[in-house]
DNA sequence: ATAGTAACTATGATAATCATAGTGACAAGA
DNA sequence: TCTTGTCACTATGATTATCATAGTTACTAT
């Protein structure tokens, strides 16, 4: 990123949210964090990143404890990059993304009818649609309270994603 | 921005909304318009971006139908930028931030004890902290029904600002 | 010895951002 | 009329980031 005038040390708070999310790949590789993608290849793949910004953006989050590495093999050695309790915190923010997005950014029937993503809230298996509060037993939700779901069309999508980076496995 | 692979055109809603927001720009000028800062000149200032990006961005956001331009006055014209909708929609993502930086953006003592920017639910009073139900009335919260008030760390900062910009004023 | 896998790093072209300066249209005062 | 000032931008050239592509390291499996 180019060097910015010294404004960016700021005491507002959207304006320090905004040093780290406001950031394309950062947005990406976070989403595919939270949806259990924690190896560098499958969010490289996933997020259609290329491997320097993959890897200079999960060296950003870890040196902010965003995100942690994890090694879960010796020899060769291979890591896992895992949210911290403050990069999980980062949920509410990822979720009202995903909310704007379902009532905003698709045109009508590009879904196929439902939401892009569904989200079921664990606790009383109601569709919480893109609520904050669950509409069927009114408590509120955080990250492990929901289940996640893609639809069909974004499901779809997925598996194209797999097939471009691994042709073998057609 | 650089040109990307066709990855960016996704069904994933949070990449939807990363297309737009992953840039620190487009989140810092939203925050302005949100403060109701809605002049160009303003805007500029106060997030200290050059007026090329500030006018790129503007124009982006109105592409994007978030903002929406209109004079103020006629001889010689001027505009404002406001808040659409579908911009007004955006107002639980920053909020979300907001939160996020609260709770982890900043280092004991530094805004002098409380939150950067405290935020008064209207309708009963409560200071509602990070939370996005009224822990006073339980009532869920949106554009509009928080008022929010800036720390004195914060306040001197912006007063600091506006001498940047107009020294005379001094 | 060869091929494969995972996590990166290196390189050069392209594109975005920055600081700084300048433009156009008008108003207000000397 | 001439100068100064205001606001909303646009233009320019240096710097920096991103992209696509290729290569490296350290192993395992055949």
């Amino acid at each position: 990123m180019p060097r910015r005038a010294d404004l960016s040390v700021t005491f507002c708070p959207v304006g320090r949210s905004a040093e780290l999310l406001g950031d394309r790949a950062v947005l990406l590789i976070l989403r595919d964090l939270f949806v259990g993608n924690r190896r560098f290849e499958v969010i490289a793949a996933n997020t259609g990143l290329g491997p320097q910004l993959v890897s200079a953006r999960l060296k950003l989050l870890e040196r902010e404890a965003v995100v942690e590495r994890r090694a879960y093999q010796e020899r060769p050695i291979r890591y896992e990059y895992w949210l911290t309790d403050k990069g999980k915190d980062l949920f509410d923010v990822l979720y009202a993304m995903r909310g704007w997005a379902e009532r905003w950014a698709y045109r009508d029937g590009e879904t196929g009818g439902g939401p892009a993503m569904r989200y079921i809230h664990r606790a009383c298996g109601t569709d919480v649609g893109t609520a904050v509060v669950c509409p069927g037993c009114g408590a509120s939700m955080g990250y492990g309270d929901l289940k996640g779901e893609a639809s069909p069309a974004l499901k779809a999508e997925q598996v194209r994603r797999d097939r471009l980076q691994s042709p073998s496995k057609g």
